[in-house]
RNA sequence: GGGCCGUUAGCUCAGUUGGCAGAGCGCUCGCCUUUUAAGCGAGAUGUCGCAGGUUCGAAACCUGCACGGCCUACCA
């Protein structure tokens, strides 16, 4: 792509030629064509419910200046008779008509009411009445030109549909598709009721750093860049989770953080390069408290977006309702296994050899790491986590796939840590926080050695060193919020609920 | 990476057997002072994704490419 290709203004067609034309007009009749503000009485929300209630003679009945409202909005539809008009005016959640008349209005403003396109902004100030199919409308007393849309508005009927268009210029996905800013609206309310849930249950919320020096925390590759004063690399972050338990170390014994992570990874409908975890902490906690706190913050997230009712996902109905169902990876999996025809025993379930032969009898391809755990879990995501539709905490993560988690006391090689899932997807993940600082620095090493190319794997001594001042018995979970969201507003994809996903940059723009 | 589908007016989309490039919305002009996808009349839409090829003739058929979508694969 040339400099030239993307510093080139794109051509300007009949359309916004038309309408920077009676933009022209507009400014002839000496109105501002860009003011800088409008003093609005009521948000069009607001003119509608506090009138909303009155028909048609009850407003009658008021008088006109108690029922006079400054309100604006963009004009989304325009119904003209000549001497006469209605527009539609929309803003945020509220809609209203204004009726226009030649009769009421100057002749400057009615001038200008001629020269409106769809898509402008526009102000207009009057009583509220009803018409005579029962209309809450304003009769517009005075017009404000507020702002050109110089280009149009996507197609009224169908709204937006081009999936790419709707990604790349969300606001107009945004301006024509109701159903979008209500995915919106819903995954605002859901993180906030997140939020409230953590400040209730006494947690700290904290910012820690979005650019390390080395990406830890997860085994995602990272984002690279550079600081030129410093002269040194640093990542984006791939997890907050060290720096958060560093913060327990020091005597904050609840944090939590809800911000971006990101991961230099294939996108896909459940995947984004930067997506939205919740992460939290809590001392004297373990792999259990934090699956009886995390059932209750799900729970309380649904129940901000869905009310009592189930989550509509595709063909599922997703119930967030306590007990979640709980079972082991072993289990889940070797079901799975025995469903395709392949029966393992559970000794065989912890043994590279036949879990590595179930991928070859399942056509599957083998990690490139072929230890039993890691073999278990990659049957586990090929045969298992996509049927776990009701929310299922899976439990009993093998140690050499949880490098930062503690191990059982009962059970060898098993950590007490666990995954929810949820609709098919993967939720959280939380465990009991390994805080021996000689065996973290051991589960480092081995992680190091095992590590593939490209990928990032160091040794933190830093955080060895926090460990080593002493972490409390503590229990930590991530909860993946933007597939919460898909799971609350019925979104297959996650590019649905993040406003501005990452695609592939367009050709010569 | 693989498979399938798509790309035609600003938007949403038709386009039959290869024979003048179409509809609705939006736009322009005219009429219309209570409409609700307002209505009536008239009008203009365009690099048919790009490049080749076949053909008297290609939006359509063939080849290649680009871009996008879905599925799949990869991916803690």
């Amino acid at each position: 792509m040339s400099d030239d290709a993307a510093d080139r203004e794109p051509a300007m067609n009949r359309d916004e030629r038309d309408r920077r034309r009676k933009l022209a007009e507009i400014e002839d009749l000496g109105v501002p064509a860009w003011p800088s503000r409008f003093a609005a009485s009521h948000t069009l929300e607001q003119a509608a419910e506090t009138f909303g209630d009155l028909d048609g003679p009850g407003l009658d009945a008021i008088p006109e200046a108690e029922r006079t409202v400054r309100v604006g909005g963009r004009v989304v539809a325009i119904r003209s008779f000549g001497k006469a008009a209605f527009l539609r005016l929309s803003e945020g959640p509220g809609t209203l008509q204004a009726h226009v008349r030649r009769d009421v209005l100057s002749e400057r403003d009615f001038a200008v009411s001629k020269a409106l396109d769809l898509g402008d902004w526009a102000g207009v100030t009057g009583p509220i009445f009803r018409t005579r199919t029962g209309e809450l409308t304003v009769r517009a007393d005075s017009l404000s030109f507020l702002a050109k849309a110089l280009l149009p508005l996507p197609e009224k009927w169908h709204g937006l549909t081009d999936r790419d268009t709707r990604y790349r210029q969300r606001y107009l996905d945004l301006l024509g598709n109701p159903r979008t800013r209500e995915v919106f609206r819903s995954r605002a309310g859901m993180v906030s009721a997140m939020r409230r849930f953590m400040d209730g249950e006494g947690f700290l919320e904290v910012e820690t750093p979005m650019l390390q020096p080395l990406a830890t925390g997860a085994a995602a590759r990272p984002f690279q860049t550079r600081h030129r004063a410093l002269g040194i690399d640093l990542y984006l972050r791939v997890a907050p989770e060290l720096y958060l338990k560093r913060l327990v170390v020091g005597g904050f014994p609840r944090v939590y953080e809800i911000n971006r992570n990101f991961r230099n990874e294939g996108l896909s409908t459940r995947h984004n390069p930067e997506f939205t975890m919740l992460e939290f902490y809590r001392a004297f906690s373990d792999c259990a408290d934090m699956m009886e706190i995390t059932e209750r913050l799900v729970i309380a997230a649904a129940r901000a977006v869905r009310g009592g009712e189930p989550a509509v996902f595709g063909d599922e109905e997703i119930r967030f309702e306590k007990p979640f169902a709980r079972v082991s990876l072993l289990e889940v999996t070797g079901a799975a296994l025995k469903e395709h025809g392949v029966a393992l025993e559970d000794d065989d379930l912890r043994s590279a050899a036949p879990l590595a032969e179930a991928h070859r009898q399942l056509d599957l391809p083998l990690p490139p790491d072929e230890s039993a755990g890691k073999l278990l879990l990659s049957l586990f995501e090929a045969l298992a986590e996509r049927r776990l539709i009701q929310p299922t905490f899976v439990t009993g993560y093998p140690v050499e796939v949880s490098p930062l988690s503690k191990a059982s006391p009962d059970e060898p090689g098993i950590t007490e840590r666990f995954e929810l899932f949820a609709g098919g997807l993967e939720i959280a993940n939380g465990f009991s926080e390994l805080n021996d600082p000689d065996e973290q620095a051991a589960r480092f090493g081995e992680q190091m050695a095992k590590r593939q190319a490209g990928e990032e794997h160091a040794m933190d001594w830093d955080y060895i060193e926090a460990l080593r001042h002493g972490l409390p018995p503590t229990g930590g979970c991530g909860v993946g919020v933007d597939r919460v969201a898909m799971l609350l507003t019925n979104s297959p994809a996650i590019r649905d609920v993040i406003l501005f996903p990452h695609l592939r940059p367009r050709e010569g723009r």
